[in-house]
DNA sequence: TCATCTTATGACACCGATGTCATGACACCG
DNA sequence: CGGTGTCATGACATCGGTGTCATAAGATGA
């Protein structure tokens, strides 16, 4: 690979001035340039990025750490893939701020992420990113002084930056939208215990508030049987509870579109038919679920591209060091995807 | 950021002797080594990849472009999440090699393929993956000389290795299976016109051969009409005419997961039941579908993991100069998962 | 005791860019 | 015509490591 000191030969001029031609930071006479250009193509040179940030003390990469992306198949489990979106969405951003990317993943192992900080860190990445696989709080190791990180998907205790999707506000809009709708009685079969239900029932309740409807404890269970055996059986006996109530619900919102699916299925094997007998919500909007179904779903979305995108510009901030007045906590808000699982009430 | 000349100074030793420490490729007194060490906890060091691989002429980085990474983000069309796999793989592997990835998108811009290959020379990379969305020829702009790549899920006619999904034996052995379990009469509900179509149709039809059953043409169908408004119903026209011949099919393989997904909920709102009434198979074992459907679906992996495994393993070979008699065009092999949505025929 | 070898370490140049400063050729002005 | 300013270019040092070679101290053997 030629050096900017063949293309200084082969142009007949100094190094110096071939780089003044690379960088157009400096007069150059047209002849000059048009002679360092030729030398350019005729050998395809190539800037060294090394050499560059070495002089320059800039890298140009920011590091990203993720722990889903290996996770899934290591273990059986329902795979966090939609995080793709988040680093999709970060993509978008970088690319344009002409700032690769380095990934780098945990495998689902929390003990790798110093040795892939450290791995960064000898890149001298101008940022890092750390993604989780499910909106959580977590506690990563010190960094040297001035790094800069943004954390997307969780949140620490040390006022890290972080963005988190909004699963109260989504919850609540979900809710909102389906009262508007006509729905009065709403049940919900949430997810296993973890800082997205919370937020989510928290959401529910205070979606019934502001419609002043009563919140019935009843009407909230969890689904989440991590998909065991009997997962069907003992989901339908839930919903058997709730469709024997004096005032049974109209809709059900779902933990996740994954659950819906197989809700979907639990109902047509008991010849309940959807939406006609009865609703059925879903939250986070995997379209390969969500549009596939038949009848397509009614979910909230996970914000997860406007998460990436977000951080990105964040960490660009941090980068160029410009004041922004974000809270360090920042949450980004999904829209509601009104398909046909769902249909009015009068 | 200390430099090896920092740590030098605090220890009160030469920067080369700093360097055989990290290194360990010459042998130091202990109690200098000691010394070093200490200075390097203190101080926080981290040698800077840059100014080492300058000098050693050794990026350490392996880069990997994509197209599929965010095509789904701009086109409302199925999209490509699986190949979220084939990275993995080849993360697994790169990782023991110590290699670090980059990874660029190309955001459904073919155009953009040359710049990002730009940015990779630039950091000096020590090969190029490129991984397609789907099954395809391709081709790309041609490479500095001895520089090394390998093409994922696509092939070229300039002789580049690649690494494809074996699509006709699977569709083989996917059948293969079904034979075994006793049905004769087997219907395929296809993907559009493509690569995979061709092959997996080929692999269809020498199962057929090898069991001495007849092929039967109007057993195989387009099945895909781009999720239009209509599908449902003509995907049941199809069904209902092979249903109708005098001797119906007992089993519809389909071209994908999703396709199987849709094919559920058209059969359900006939009153059909999967599999007593007609068993169904997919294809890709897209587990988030594979798995949750009511009732699970049998289907043929896509081997996406693996197909990143061999392209990592082989661009190692070449990067390392190690021989190798691989065809250029690697084919790798899925398996059958056998799951409830296909019952035995007597 | 002196020549020879081994061990541990340092001096110095170099990888490929760029920042700083110097310099030569002109143009312009008084 | 000499002083000043601008333009185009080059010489040289530098970023942070490592390869090459030199060298001093101690070990070994004749």
């Amino acid at each position: 690979m030629p050096t900017i000191y063949d293309i200084a030969k082969a142009a007949q001029v100094s190094p110096k001035t071939v780089s003044r031609v690379i960088n157009s930071d400096a007069p150059v006479r047209l002849e000059t340039r048009q002679q360092v250009e030729q030398a350019m193509n005729e050998l395809g040179y190539v800037p060294s990025k090394a050499a560059r940030s070495m002089r320059s003390n800039r890298s140009g990469i920011v590091g990203l750490i993720t722990g889903a992306v290996s996770q899934s198949s290591e273990i059986s489990e329902p795979h966090g893939l939609p995080d793709l979106f988040i680093v999709q969405g970060i993509q978008r951003v970088l690319a344009d701020e002409e700032i690769t990317l380095m990934i780098a993943d945990t495998g689902g192992l929390a003990k790798r992420i110093p040795t892939l900080i450290n791995t960064f860190l000898q890149y001298r990445v101008e940022g890092l990113i750390y993604v989780a696989d499910r909106h959580q709080r977590i506690s990563l190791p010190p960094l040297p002084q001035g790094q800069q990180m943004i954390l997307v998907n969780c949140f620490d205790d040390q006022g890290t930056p972080a963005i988190v999707p909004d699963d109260q506000k989504g919850q609540h809009d979900l809710v909102l939208s389906l009262i508007k709708e006509g729905h009065r009685r709403i049940a919900y079969l949430c997810l296993h215990e973890c800082i997205a239900t919370e937020l989510r029932i928290a959401g529910y309740r205070k979606a019934l508030d502001a419609a002043g409807l009563p919140f019935d404890l009843g009407l909230v269970q969890c689904g989440d049987f991590e998909r065991c055996e009997e997962e069907p059986q003992l989901q339908w006996q839930i919903i058997q509870s709730w469709l024997a109530l004096p005032d049974p619900p109209t809709v059900i919102c779902c933990g996740n579109d994954e659950m819906a699916m197989r809700i979907y299925g639990v109902l047509r094997t008991q010849g309940m038919a959807v939406p006609e007998a009865i609703s059925i919500a879903g939250y986070d909007n995997h379209r390969s679920i969500a549009e596939t179904l038949y009848p397509a779903l009614t979910t909230m979305e996970l914000p997860y591209e406007s998460m990436g995108v977000a951080a990105a510009q964040r960490l660009v901030q941090l980068i160029r060091n410009e004041p922004n007045e974000t809270p360090t906590l920042q949450r980004i808000r999904g829209d509601v995807f009104w398909r046909s699982s769902v249909i009015a009430r009068p």
